[in-house]
DNA sequence: AATTTTCTTGACCGGTTGGTCAGCCTGTGA
DNA sequence: TCACAGGCTGACCAACCGGTCAAGAAAATT
């Protein structure tokens, strides 16, 4: 027996629909990419109609469109733990734990990003040169300012920054890999020995230790 | 006018037309992935007629298996820079260096290994769990003889490798976001520092510089 | 020169895709 | 209570997909 569906209101139903489809998306998407999503599948994942998701989406380009920008946010929101801390050894080891546990929690999302970087960014390209472009110019002057102040080694910032993303970013693009080569799913400890591990690499690798 | 075509033999003619085909495969692969590539996309960019295609390689998963099959092997060769070398500096430095050398010539194929194995690896699921594997066992006892010998910090041999793939990767499958944020492509200059960059951070961040 | 084998290709096919739409259902405000 | 706007969906469609095939062209073999 199914339970008594309590009557929703308007706003309420718009809003729990829109989720529940964006969630089913990001999961298909992340595991077809683009071309091989259909929509057929992302309704069935959301256990609604196909038309449904028109009604509230117009095309599969809007559907994606929305799933890249809400990771983008979330992918933003973890830059902020690297600002107002005194050195490198606090504000990147931060920005580290921030973007692992996000690998963690979102590694759908992740892949998603990675599939629209790799197919040469068509939908976000404008997020890149405007968005991305000033946040990094600004990481960039923080770890110059951290250089200067003898806080650590004289590295290239723009290709550490590339780094923190590579080596977090891996281990959801590639947790795959990584699962099969471990015999499993990262535990709680594995997360922890990984986080502890590409921390301790980098901030020696950048001489902040 | 066009040139006169020299007539072929046959084993020239299959050769020929065969690594036409996966040339023009690995980049749209590359550009679409799996789902979003269409037989006739790849016809097109190789200069033959779809039938054609299929005359060669008979479904379209075989032409795909082929291509991440190839980038396999160029990955497993540049594996073998890093053995025989007397201690880390040597042995990981010129890893990384044959590595970002791949992502630098071979762009197209690594993104065509990342979205496989981003997507489960349901084609070379088989490879991940005995070639890769035992690949990577064998890297893992190098590695831990070198902390043994003292000759590096005692780091966590497998996540240092997935330090090494996701650095030196990420210059091919985020390219285009780096050459976005870079104003434009990578020159010599930027890819030798790139690479300066990556051995840099990594040999300090495992303590053997 | 005749014959066989390999290679090439336009035309075609069943199945699937993203997207549409008319009509129905259901909250909401008067 | 009633009219209306917002929400829902089965049925449908043109376009496109991977793959097939028969018939012809070209090369190898006899």
């Amino acid at each position: 027996m199914t339970e008594a569906p309590r009557p929703l209101r308007r706003t309420e139903i718009r809003q729990q629909n829109e989720t529940l489809i964006l969630q089913a998306a990001e999961k298909v998407f992340a595991e077809a990419g683009f071309g091989g999503a259909t929509m057929q599948l992302i309704a069935d994942m959301a256990g609604l109609p196909k038309a449904n998701l028109h009604y509230y989406f117009a095309t599969k380009e809007d559907l994606y469109r929305r799933v890249v920008q809400d990771i983008f946010e979330i992918w933003l929101q973890a830059a902020e733990s690297m600002d107002q801390a005194p050195g490198p050894v606090e504000g990147i080891g931060a920005y580290i734990e921030a973007k692992m546990e996000i690998s963690r929690r979102h590694p759908d999302g992740s892949k998603v990003w990675a599939y629209e970087v790799m197919h040469g960014a068509p939908v976000i390209q404008d997020y890149l040169e405007t968005t991305l472009r000033e946040w990094t110019a600004g990481r960039v002057r923080l770890i110059e300012g951290w250089i200067a102040a003898g806080k650590m080694a004289p590295v290239d910032p723009e290709h550490l920054l590339y780094m923190l993303w590579a080596a977090t970013q891996h281990y959801a693009d590639f947790g795959h890999q990584i699962a099969t080569l471990n015999g499993g799913p990262l535990t709680d400890a594995d997360w922890q020995r990984a986080t502890d591990s590409v921390k301790t690499m980098i901030l020696r690798g950048i001489g902040a230790l």
